[in-house]
DNA sequence: ATTATTGGTTCAAATAATGAACCGGTGGAA
DNA sequence: TTCCACCGGTTCATTATTTGAACCAATAAT
């Protein structure tokens, strides 16, 4: 791996939860020796994508990434069409929405939307990473992006989040062709206790998919019925989704969901 | 310069104007062979920084920015922030107000907002790189930041984008002895003909410039008590932008901004 | 007063970066 | 169709950078 790889790796340690890390903490966190660890943050802070707290000396992202981010949605506006989407489905169904797209180790959340005013509802932190393995937004992806993305996951180890997440490699294979057929992801409680979700991909112009729209629930309010009206609309949006964004809804793909909204 | 800081250059010839930008492309912009040009891109996409168009195999900005951008934004709420200020003023005023943060090369706008209804209208590109020696952000910035950000800007060869773009450095330095004095800064004519521009800086928890609010009129429009409301609006706004932000002003400039404001 | 922990630095040894020359594909121009 | 120019991409011996154990200085805890 190149020592450009090695160096923004670090940036992937930074969260919502986690928004300033010290060198020490970096130290353990990677293993990589102090020394080097200095100057990858040192050439980071640098190039501004990185500065330090002045008082603890922490690091943080700095506003080099403010500056890209506006660049990337000024080329491939994916956020701001999303944010329709979100929020129609959200508006309709009254759960948590959200839109996912891929990085190296998972899904991360662009954008979300609450629209329910139950008392139970559903914790969700956008720029946290999402596991593939264990959330239907990643499920999604992976069952309808490239093979060797896939591959690339099952190779690592699959940490387990509750009971229920699959970590065996040939049942979550197993898993993403019954995706496949199905046009849909489904998971039950497979990253957090009492959370169900739902997801579907949107694609690129390739026919891969680039995104998910999902949708997180109490298992408790999880019925057969609501389960289909979750379906449809998430297959309708993504659908419109694609065609703003310029993207190729695969022809298998196009007829079962066909099939999902004629029922 | 480290080979980290020589591949994260790269990113920064991206802009709203330049979204993608193919190998032999870079070869000529930054005259790096193009064997490791073509190791470092490879690294910046399988770190997600960027991503190819799968046509004509130029390289664009990636997912990964937009992930990093939403960190920062939730640990450094400025962007949301700030919106509310150059509305405010843009609303008032009616004319093209921006919020910048500095960048490498200059500064970067990340918000701004046309409150006119002119007939003639600035022109504003989001994420373009407002050089520091030519624009009233850029001077605002470096009258009250750190002296080395100075020395540093000067000692680069300062182009001329105008008839009227100040490229000499004893010239520039006495300027921001101006700015310091006067609280605020003002360019006419120096980055693009026919648009003048006044700006202020707000400042951080040590009490160092950390970004500008800025105005760009056309010439026409500008005279004496227009230019004085636009900057007690801008001196306003940017005071309690600091109150939001946790920020410092710093003793001196809040006398000579009370001053200003009394008149 | 002492120790542990923090961020940061040094420099010989180890390793990765470099770049001139190369490959193969594509799109005109002759 | 042939040729050539240009594109993105690759190779590998040479070269320069990265690496990391040991070190330093400052601060916080005992």
């Amino acid at each position: 791996m190149s020592t450009i790889e090695k160096a923004l790796i670090l940036l992937e340690h930074f969260s919502s939860n986690r928004p300033e890390i010290g060198l020490t903490e970096f130290k353990t966190r990677t293993s990589i020796d102090k020394g080097t660890l200095h100057r990858y943050l040192t050439a980071l802070k640098n190039s501004g994508f990185l500065e330090q707290n002045y008082l603890t000396k922490a690091y943080r992202l700095g506003p080099a990434v403010i500056r890209l981010a506006a660049v990337r949605e000024n080329t491939v506006p994916i956020v701001k069409t999303v944010q329709y989407y979100v929020d129609r489905i959200a508006d309709n169904i009254h759960e948590l929405v959200h839109a996912a797209l891929p990085q190296k180790n998972g899904m991360s959340a662009i954008y979300a939307k609450d629209g329910g005013y139950h008392g139970v509802r559903v914790n969700f932190d956008e720029a946290e990473i999402l596991p593939f393995h264990a959330t239907s937004s990643g499920l999604a992806l992976l069952a309808f992006n490239d093979d060797t993305l896939v591959a690339n996951v099952l190779s690592k180890k699959l940490f387990s989040f509750t009971d229920s997440t699959p970590t065996d490699a040939a049942d979550i294979k197993a898993n993403l062709e019954t995706i496949r057929t199905h046009g849909f992801a489904f998971t039950d409680q497979s990253y957090e206790d009492e959370v169900g979700s739902v997801a579907v991909p949107f694609f690129g112009v390739k026919g891969d998919a680039i995104g998910t729209l999902a949708i997180a629930i109490p298992v408790s309010r999880i019925n057969k019925s609501f389960h289909e009206t979750i379906i449809k609309q998430l297959i309708v949006a993504s659908t419109e989704l694609c065609r703003d964004l310029g993207g190729q809804i695969p022809t298998n793909v196009a007829t079962i969901w066909a099939a999902k909204l004629e029922v």
